[in-house]
DNA sequence: ATGTAC
């Protein structure tokens, strides 16, 4: 289809690339999935993070380069990611119960017109803003956090920051879901369904930055605070590199040398100071990675009243906001493996060192009752 | 992942 890949995706590297130790667990179906990945027409070569975990069409915590589009490996939320922002607000100014009323304002939908005027000042005008501002379902989230640790220029220890993982929302799904019939073998970049995926891609991958730029402008306007960008990391998303097409699935694209580390709710988060080369495919974990699926879940979790109270508080006197138990328990911090772990492998590796240490304040998911 | 599909 492409043309053969060389330069760094030829014999220089390994097909597949490990970058987790012997102690950081990996489910044996994310491997499995890895080598199948690595097997399909045009995949030249795949890296594997210590997030790893199975995904519906192919491993998560992954980057694959192929001489060819495959839309299946980026998955519905195209250009989802973690942004980092530096709030003006001093620690002892933030009281949890008054932030958590007044964050609900994240469940609204934005003003129309102010969708509007920010999608064409992002050169998206045109574009649905339909569910921008908003936060969206699974995975996603927006934290205070408090720096407990720092040694980057731009952070200090009792900073409070704000983490949102966020996406392009219904944009996203909606331009995977009508390439989904057409796949199988990929796209060719020159195609008429590869150019089309690709220009749909770059516009989904700059709405769900500006995404996570709105829902931070909304969490600091309730909370009385400014904002100052740190970061924003894509993790799903498609872009030329290698000499080929490089694809990342919960696969970390550092900005300007700095990537957050997400870990789970009730865990630590890291900025990390990144230089992730082409052996790793230019990239980085996106966070600690699942350890149980959503199912899987709902059987670990003592369901008794007091039990689901108890997971609204995390382990650093942190509050959760997720009204809807099925999320609350899908989302618990034991669903997921522990984020220092993963940071440590990718420190073993070279990869990446901690810059900063940030803690759980409060974990907005969703005010609304299901 | 999803103004969630039947």
């Amino acid at each position: 289809m492409g043309t053969p890949l060389s330069g760094v995706a030829a014999e220089q590297y390994p097909r597949v690339a490990r970058f987790y130790t012997p102690e950081t667990w990996i489910e044996g179906r994310s491997e499995d999935q890895l080598d199948h990945v690595a097997g399909w027409p045009g995949i030249a070569r795949v890296a594997a993070f210590p997030d790893l975990h199975p995904g519906r069409h192919g491993p998560v915590g992954a980057a694959f380069l192929a001489d060819r589009l495959y839309p299946q490996l980026v998955g519905p939320d195209i250009g989802c990611g973690m942004a980092l922002f530096r709030l003006s607000l001093p620690r002892r100014r933030l009281k949890l119960d008054k932030a958590v009323r007044r964050l609900s304002a994240l469940d609204e939908p934005m003003p129309a017109g102010a969708a509007e005027e920010a999608l064409g000042a992002a050169d998206l005008a045109g574009i649905s803003g339909t569910g921008l501002g908003t936060i969206g379902g699974g995975n996603h989230f927006c934290e205070v956090q408090e720096v407990v640790a720092a040694e980057d220029a731009d952070l200090a220890t009792g900073d409070l920051c704000l983490l949102v993982h966020s996406g392009s929302r219904a944009l996203g799904a909606g331009i995977f879901a009508r390439l989904a019939a057409r796949w199988a073998e990929g796209f060719a970049e020159d195609s008429p369904a590869g150019r089309d995926y690709l220009e749909l891609h770059d516009s989904a991958v700059r709405w769900a930055a500006l995404n996570r730029r709105m829902i931070a402008l909304r969490a600091a306007e309730a909370l009385g605070a400014d904002l100052e960008p740190i970061c924003d990391a894509p993790h799903n998303l498609v872009t030329r590199a290698g000499g080929g097409w490089l694809h990342r699935k919960g696969a970390a694209a550092p900005e300007a040398g700095r990537a957050p580390l997400a870990g789970s709710r009730d865990d630590l988060s890291f900025l990390l100071a990144a230089a992730p080369g082409a052996e790793a495919l230019w990239s980085l974990s996106h966070g600690a990675g699942r350890r149980y699926d959503r199912s899987a879940m709902h059987g670990r979790i003592r369901k008794h009243r007091s039990g689901l109270d108890a997971m609204t508080r995390n382990r650093f006197g942190g509050q959760i906001v997720c009204a809807d138990r099925d999320l609350l328990i899908e989302e618990a911090g034991s669903a997921y493996k522990p984020v220092t772990r993963v940071a440590e492998d990718l420190e073993a590796f070279g990869l990446a060192r901690r810059a900063a240490t940030l803690a759980p304040l409060l974990t907005w998911k969703t005010g609304a009752r299901r």
